[in-house]
DNA sequence: TTGACTACTAAACATATGTTTAGTAAAATA
DNA sequence: TATTTTACTAAACATATGTTTAGTAGTCAA
């Protein structure tokens, strides 16, 4: 069966719907959707609708053109969201594949990093903090602020030049730009001469 | 000025029915357009579609309802996508902050990591990959497969056990998982007892 | 076996929504 | 200065689209 408490016939026609809104970024008309399964009148599709509306899978705004609204969080869970990888507790042995329907969530960066229009991507150019588990090439997602505490991982700016990410550390009123990499050196400057950006709140790496 | 080809009021125009779409799932109809910008005939927002297609920022759908589609590679770079964070190419001393403008791309895990179906993401339970920058909490992107190249990171199940995160090697017809930590010993198996689930190929990590 | 639910057809209806015609006025552009 | 573009009003029109009414037939649980 299809696991979840509507009929393969629901089913087949609420994944139409998504994927319609997927791609067209508009949901279908209500004859459209007949079209699609060769029912040929509207009032076919209307039940379905009534019942995907009764059963929770969908929202309706009544009299509006288009006014289907698939009820997002139940439905990616079912077909996978556009964007977002199945995230799984644990790979465990016997079971063949990944199963959609024990899954623990979706993962996608607007839930991982909620983005409050403060945040930015950088992607690393050296590897003076492969100690921090930050290597060259990897991407960092940083949260824009002109301040930090010590021990944050920050993106600053030292004398004006590019922007560097480092370990932060205080020693007195001097700076310490501390590298994770014992084959570079600290940068130690007065704090006029350093300017904080941001700090590090995330690492993706391709591999 | 807006730094576009648009006048200010195609571009608070073509803004709101992007807020629409991402909010309703659905783009608004002339008549909801004018309700919001005070314009009594539809003539007039039709007039600004008309200007917005014409200036490639839209595409529609002749007679058909809510037949407006924003061209999505251009609102995006204006906007901001729904999902996604904007990837700076470096940051320089001087400018004040993040400008929408001058980007190098949004990011999102879509197009970072493309999903045909057989990627999901784990989260990593001990620590004996800190060696590889793959610490306790940081979530692995896995690309399922059965079979794995030498040098690989990859996801096994070994004796039926939960799955775990190694370096895969061979000496002989042994299969041997190796750590990235000189505090774990390396996993020596006859074939027959490894099973591997996929290989790692990213890294995400919030800090 | 009765009633509820599923899954439709056919046709008429109501209205939500895009389109067209006929103008006006100001600002930008050539 | 003439022409185009922007930015609308007002009204009529055409049709895309949701809704309702009246039925049919099969399946499934009480």
């Amino acid at each position: 069966m299809n696991n979840t408490n509507l009929t393969d016939r629901q089913l087949s026609i609420l994944k139409f719907i998504c994927e319609v809104i997927d791609d067209a970024s508009r949901p279908p008309t209500i004859r459209e959707i007949g079209y699609e399964f060769s029912i040929s009148s509207t009032k076919g599709v209307a039940d379905h609708l009534d019942a995907l509306e009764r059963k929770g899978w969908i929202e309706r705004e009544p009299g509006q053109a288009r006014g289907i609204k698939p009820v997002r969080e139940k439905t990616e869970k079912l077909f996978g969201a556009s964007t977002g990888l199945p995230v799984v507790g644990s790979v465990v042995a016997g079971g063949p594949t990944l199963a959609r329907e024990n899954l623990e969530g979706l993962l996608n960066l607007d839930d991982l990093f909620p983005n409050n229009d403060d945040l930015f991507a950088l992607r690393v150019r050296g590897d003076s903090m492969t100690g921090a588990g930050i290597y060259r090439g990897d991407i960092v997602v940083v949260r824009q602020q002109w301040q930090a505490d010590v021990g944050d991982v920050v993106v600053a700016i030292v004398d004006d030049e590019k922007g560097t990410v480092k370990k932060l550390s205080k020693v007195g009123e001097e700076i310490h730009l501390k590298p994770a990499n014992p084959n570079y050196d600290t940068i130690v400057k007065e704090p006029s001469r350093v300017e904080i950006r941001g700090k590090v709140v995330g690492v993706i790496r391709k591999m």
